[in-house]
RNA sequence: GGGCGGGUAGCUCAGUUGGGAGAGCGCCACGUUUACACCGUGGAUGUCACAGGUUCAAGUCCUGUUCCGCCUACCA
């Protein structure tokens, strides 16, 4: 017996919360670390601890769900592997902001209590989007959950930066650098965003020292004048052909600096020749090193000019740039000024303008690195999806530079090297070393640098799962099934586990990459606070539940393509949501008296709309499958959504109705009823993973179900479903329905008035599927009455369908004035001409005939044949009605 | 400068080997039939951006143009 209770409607917020809690309490989410079964395993993409859950955290992680519900239910020993990320500059700032309300800085706490109160914070605040994931319904093993700081993890990153390092693949050394002056620290290449701004391009003249005249160079940053040790024009440009090994008078500071040649030099731009400041400019660095310049800093960590700023020395850099050019133009230096538009680097953090500048930073060496990684996908090794990435992937690794991995902040790994005081020895080491190797010297000082945060989480594929301990885990879920995240950060991250996975453990960090796109408001604009068009996924949460809202970012979910979200979408598919509930409920009432134990059906018993059911599921089963084999999301979304509510509701639970209340034939009933469990179960099932929490509240309220339906198998195809026959002969039932109601709303008939109907068929085939089929007509298209037979003629006063080789006449006397049948069957008939001339177009072509495949012939002869039978009953009706109403 | 993606119904978008274009929402009409008005039934709407080309046949393949978006780059 299947009993169960449903309220009215779901209630996701008491739903949601209970069943969370109850996959909690029988510990559902958990993955073994040895087992017979095969691994899937994924790591999330571990949000920043000071982040909030926002709507690319939501698709990023109900995509994970999906693919992590999915798997496990198919059996797969199944982890998701939870965390945080520290966040190194973001989380620093946070606590600095706290520190500032009370009015000290970080400075006035000193490095050891400031660490102190930024693990106090973490304490607070840093769970706070774990819980967010909670709310989606995400069934990640919390028991694992790691953090990019913990001890384990930082063991992790000491013992990879020591192999590095005695690899050769790490150094130290002066080099030009992003500096961002209000974080000071240098940050890599990826953190500096670059925007178009207004600016200047400032034409200088530089005197000779011997003799009249100068040379004049263009520059958008005057005051970088101040650093300048040379000027440099190209090898082959005729103009300065014969400066070149001249020296020039740098204005204001009154330095004789030489004129080199460089082909790096473009000869068409500005005036062909361009003033070099080594310590600012990463090209003219590049520069000095070929030429052996001299390098001049003129700015400290704040941007401000230094002692090598003369006279400009304390100023602000932009304010040293109004009064050297002020300067300029009093002494006459200054030629001209043009507006400008160009690029300028800001932090993205802070969006502070980077200062290139030179400092001494810790690189890693990455071209080996990176070479291993393009092949490792070139192989397919791991598969990028959606492909069109590798190209983008490819083209960035083969035209990386080093890794600048150095920051100088606080919050993050400290870089495991120390100073000998006493010798200067450099010991690069996982554990603190007390003495100096070289000297036995105890006064040591360890470097004051930490780590980018993203070299932490470059290892977060192994370290998560104990490297660089040989865990059992790590055997089992290494390498990882399946990376899920958003394209923004390919480089950031995902080609940087690409490359440590690789050099560290000897094989790729994951098999598939799925990239997904952004998540915009409804208008395709990027959310953001200031502009206000923020959707918060918790309050969509709480206003249509989870389910809804995950339904409806997977339905959107086409690769390639961004999102747009907006709120009349998530409100419609909590229709659906609703819709499941209430055919859970119709299925429930309708099965208080069927032995859910031990039933035999006859596969004979069953009626023709349980063998098209079946049939249909069975084709759904294959879609989702494919669906989410293949990370089509938004395929395997719509698949189960068309199924359950225009197959599953509208026909099959419609047609069986009958059988279900009129207990007559008993047999046929107990097969309806246990068709409808089957198939009820088996869309539960396919739903679960995109709709986690109403999927689980009505599998425990079928009392013939036990335990969690996260563990119950996901539905495979069964042949013995397949059913083409039944198919075929639903299909011809369902269109003469659909005929009959066609003309009742064309004719604005009430749905309530009873027709009679009369179908004419052209042979025994037809015949019997009809007879066969008479009750469901009759039902469904609310029939008083249905006649049948073969080459019946049309009675008087009926409305005309046709239905491939069927008639199907609709007895209108008294109903409704026949001008409006008239009009009905014009229209009809003008849009059968159309295709019929367009068809005996192609048929009276020769090179159709000729060239096309024999199928298509076929096929359009075939509709040729229908269309033109079709038009000419159509047509006939027609006349007979002209004949009457005149 | 280079690269990528996109321009299909009023809106948001599907469309995987080239054989007469689909969905959801919205809209219109009718309707409280014992799961559901968070519903049912029916209906309307498209020079598939533009121009060429390949082909018997092009939304789909090729070329060019145009508009939009994103990524990327060391011409100061």
């Amino acid at each position: 017996m299947v009993k169960g209770k449903l309220s009215k409607t779901f209630e996701p917020q008491t739903a949601e919360k209970k069943l969370y809690q109850y996959w909690l309490d029988h510990d559902l989410f958990h993955a073994h670390d040895t087992s017979s079964q095969k691994p899937f395993s994924v790591v999330i993409p571990p949000p920043n601890v000071t982040g909030m859950l926002h709507m690319g955290h939501a698709l990023n992680n109900v995509l994970q769900d999906i693919m992590v519900r999915f798997r496990r239910m198919q059996g797969y020993n199944t982890l998701w592997m939870p965390g945080t990320d520290h966040a190194g500059i973001a989380t620093q700032n946070v606590v600095e902001q706290e520190l500032a309300k009370e009015g000290i800085s970080r400075h006035d706490l000193g490095r050891e209590k400031f660490i102190e109160r930024v693990w106090q914070w973490k304490a607070k605040y840093g769970g706070v989007i774990i819980n967010q994931l909670k709310r989606l319904g995400c069934s990640c093993d919390w028991a694992r959950e790691r953090f990019t700081m913990d001890e384990g993890l930082s063991r992790a990153v000491r013992e990879v930066f020591v192999r590095l390092y005695h690899d050769g693949l790490i150094y130290q050394g002066d080099y030009i650098v992003n500096w961002c002056p209000r974080c000071h620290t240098a940050i890599s290449d990826l953190e500096v965003e670059y925007i178009q701004e207004e600016g200047a391009l400032w034409h200088i003249r530089y005197p000779f020292v011997n003799g009249n005249g100068g040379v004049v160079v263009a520059t958008t940053r005057p005051e970088t004048m101040l650093g300048d040790t040379a000027v440099a024009v190209n090898p082959h440009d005729e103009r300065y052909k014969e400066l070149i090994g001249k020296e020039v008078l740098l204005p204001l500071v009154n330095k004789v600096i030489p004129i080199i040649a460089d082909e790096y030099v473009a000869m068409e731009f500005g005036s062909g020749a361009v003033k070099i400041t080594p310590a600012h400019d990463p090209n003219d660095f590049a520069i000095a090193g070929r030429h052996h310049l001299e390098i001049v800093k003129i700015m400290d960590g704040s941007a401000v000019i230094n002692e090598n700023g003369g006279s400009y020395r304390g100023q602000d850099r932009y304010t040293c740039r109004e009064n050297v050019l002020k300067d300029l133009e009093e002494q006459s230096y200054l030629v001209s000024k043009e507006k400008y538009l160009h690029s300028i680097g800001q932090c993205y953090r802070c969006k502070t303008n980077i200062e290139p500048m030179v400092s001494m930073q810790w690189f890693v060496k990455i071209q080996p690195l990176a070479k291993k990684a393009i092949e490792a996908v070139a192989k397919k090794e791991t598969k990028i999806v959606p492909s069109s990435w590798e190209g983008t992937y490819f083209e960035w690794m083969s035209n990386i530079r080093d890794w600048c991995i150095s920051r100088q902040i606080w919050w993050g790994h400290r870089i495991p090297v120390w100073y000998c005081d006493h010798c200067k020895e450099t010991i690069v080491s996982t554990q603190t070393p007390q003495t100096c190797p070289t000297c036995k010297g105890v006064a040591l000082k360890q470097e004051e640098d930490v780590l980018d945060t993203w070299f932490s989480s470059a290892l977060w594929p192994f370290s998560t799962l104990g490297w660089p301990d040989e865990s059992a885990a790590l055997k089992t879920f290494y390498p990882t099934s399946l990376l899920i995240t958003g394209f923004d950060i390919l480089f950031f991250w995902v080609a940087r586990m690409m490359m440590m996975g690789l050099y560290v453990m000897g094989d790729v960090p994951f098999r598939d990459i799925y990239l997904h796109a952004l998540v915009r408001d409804d208008k395709g604009e990027k959310m953001s606070k200031s502009k206000g068009n923020i959707i918060d996924p918790l309050e969509m949460i709480d206003k249509y539940g989870a389910d809804a809202f995950r339904f409806t970012l997977a339905a959107f979910t086409a690769q390639g393509r961004d999102i747009r979200m907006s709120e009349d979408r998530i409100e419609g598919y909590k229709f659906f949501i609703n819709k499941i509930w209430n055919a859970t409920k119709f299925s429930i009432m309708n099965l208080a008296d069927y032995p859910a134990e031990g039933v035999f059906v006859d596969r004979s018993d069953e009626s023709l709309p349980d063998r098209w059911i079946k049939d249909r599921l069975n084709k759904t089963i294959s879609e989702v499958n494919r669906g989410l084999d293949e990370y089509r999301f938004n395929d395997a979304a719509a698949g189960i959504y068309q199924f359950i509510w225009h197959e599953f509701c509208d026909w099959y639970i419609e047609l069986i109705k009958p059988a279900l209340y009129n207990s007559n034939d008993a047999k046929e009933k107990l097969a309806a009823q246990h068709t409808l469990l089957t198939v009820l179960k088996a869309s539960l099932k396919l739903l679960h993973p995109f709709a986690p929490f109403v999927t689980e509240e009505i599998w425990q309220a079928l009392s013939c179900e036990e335990g969690s339906i996260m563990i119950s198998e996901f539905p495979l195809g069964d042949e013995s479903y397949e059913d083409a026959e039944a198919a075929r002969q639903m299909d011809l039932i369902i269109n003469i329905i659909s005929a009959v109601r066609n003309i009742r709303g064309e004719m604005r008939i009430a749905p309530s008035k009873k027709l009679h109907a009369t179908v004419s068929v052209a042979d025994k085939d037809s015949l019997s599927i009809v007879k066969s089929g008479k009750n469901y007509i009759i039902n469904l298209a609310n029939l008083d009455g249905l006649d049948f037979g073969v080459d019946i003629n049309d009675p008087k006063g009926v409305a005309t369908s046709v239905v491939g080789s069927m008639k199907v006449f609709v007895s209108l006397a008294g109903l409704i004035n026949l001008d409006e049948e008239k009009a009905r069957l014009e229209k009809e008939i003008v849009k059968l001409q159309k295709d019929i001339a367009f068809i005996s177009k192609k048929l009276d072509n020769q090179d159709f005939l000729q060239k096309a495949s024999e199928d298509v012939i076929k096929k359009e002869k075939v509709k040729y044949q229908e269309f033109t039978e079709k038009h000419r009953i159509l047509k006939a009706a027609l006349s007979k009605i002209r004949t009457i109403s005149l």
